[in-house]
DNA sequence: GAGTGGTCTAGACCACGTA
DNA sequence: ACGTGGTCTAGACCACTCC
């Protein structure tokens, strides 16, 4: 018997079911959710799976837990997937907008040092750095600056010029993005952001550095983003029992 | 026999172990760790102690995981415990820095219609709002602009004008802070921003707004911290398991 | 095919909050 | 005292990776 269907986890359908009775209003903020006996026995899985699917909600920021009480309802949180967070194109989409990209430079290079550490590889390795343009229904945004290793670089080198969406293309040709760090801060526009931007050089921007790997671990891009003022701002949700989120003295 | 020790669950002792090891550089980045089984037997504790610890350890970015294969060391991540993100004492105090603080402003007022809002209060009700600006050994850093609910306010409002860390204050009290949410985007300082910290009016500020519950999800801080430029830069980590970030549009 | 992590179950005991 | 979430165990089966 062939089983062309994917199988999603059962805390995952679990999830999902809470996540949209929550946010369609069936339990208000501050409300009580039902105990995991109960919920257990209501959808007829083990304690075990309902406390998997009540970890993932509360990492979204959706519900709070203590020892001793039911669990409350936090509200409607409004973040993103991880692939959203990761796409401009998917993040653009995801809020009604028209993306665009427009790709400013793509130079075959060998690393420097700060490249080779953070894609872990050897100094003198080659790279791919490309330099682009993002616009929301035509306006500039963002000016992004990435540097991917060799064989992922190559991958992009052969794309039309106009491709929106790297990140899908990539994961089309197999590349998959698993783990990301993210540091936010605020730089000044150089001569190229202001060109790009058409703004003041010295304007300040809003950076993000993100550091991608796949799913073993290897690095799979290193990049800059700088976003005009106004434009964006990043949100997170971090709790007492996991804090993926932090705050470091600049540079 | 009285127990006087306060138990810490196994698999955070676990957890601390396999983390200390890490960043001692017992595995190398990119190195593999020992299968779950054999972690299990070597710590004498259940598979699923194991997976806890290491979720955890998942989260905070050191390592991947993916079905198949041992998990690898993604390297030391340096990111902030909840305790050291909330509070701008214990971060400074992380770094070996001298954290400072003056009152500028507190007031109790009735709550305006965001106040309400965040704090779920009704609207019209009370709440205290405080102005403080926060150094770094002596230098200006951020201006906070928090309001607290009554119950919270009528606290702060009790302590010393030169008390520098609220949030331990607090803690002492027994409010205790288990969620938050938080925003980072960028503003213009304006005339109270620009004298208290000794920049141009209009100067781009990092802003993080912060919005805290403790455990049972009862609001009990809604905070906008403006830092200057070049002090401060926040970092997270996200992963296609668990995301707890997001991007929006500004405003 | 062997090894490994992901999912799921059933049951036990404990710590905390509330009444 | 009781209900609830937090921790922990033991065992099962599956999906995936790599040899």
């Amino acid at each position: 018997m062939s089983e062309g269907q994917q199988r999603t986890p059962l805390y995952l359908k679990v999830a999902a079911d809470l996540r949209t009775a929550i946010t369609a209003g069936e339990y208000g903020s501050g409300a009580k959710l039902p105990a995991e006996d109960e919920l257990a026995r209501r959808y007829g899985v083990s304690r075990g799976t309902v406390r998997q699917a009540l970890a993932a909600l509360r990492t979204d920021g959706l519900i709070t837990s203590r020892r001793g009480t039911r669990r409350v309802v936090l509200g409607a949180p409004r973040l993103h997937s991880f692939g959203e967070l990761r796409s401009f194109t998917r993040w653009a989409r995801s809020l009604g907008e028209e993306p665009g990209g427009r790709v400013v430079a793509l130079d075959r290079v060998t690393a420097n040092e700060e490249e080779a550490e953070r894609l872990r590889l050897a100094e003198g390795a080659i790279v791919y750095r490309v330099r682009r343009l993002r616009t929301l229904s035509g306006a500039p945004v963002m000016v992004e600056r990435t540097t991917y290793p060799e064989r992922i670089g190559e991958l992009v080198a052969g794309m039309p010029l106009d491709t929106v969406s790297y990140s899908e293309q990539l994961e089309l040709h197999g590349v998959l993005f698993a783990d990301a760090r993210h540091t936010i801060d605020l730089v000044r526009a150089d001569e190229d952001d202001s060109e790009l931007l058409g703004c003041p050089s010295g304007e300040a921007l809003l950076r993000e550095r993100r550091h991608s790997t796949d799913p073993a671990g290897t690095p799979v891009e290193w990049s800059q983003d700088r976003y005009l003022p106004g434009t964006v701002a990043f949100t997170m949700q971090s709790s007492m029992a996991t804090t993926a989120l932090g705050r470091r003295l600049s540079q």
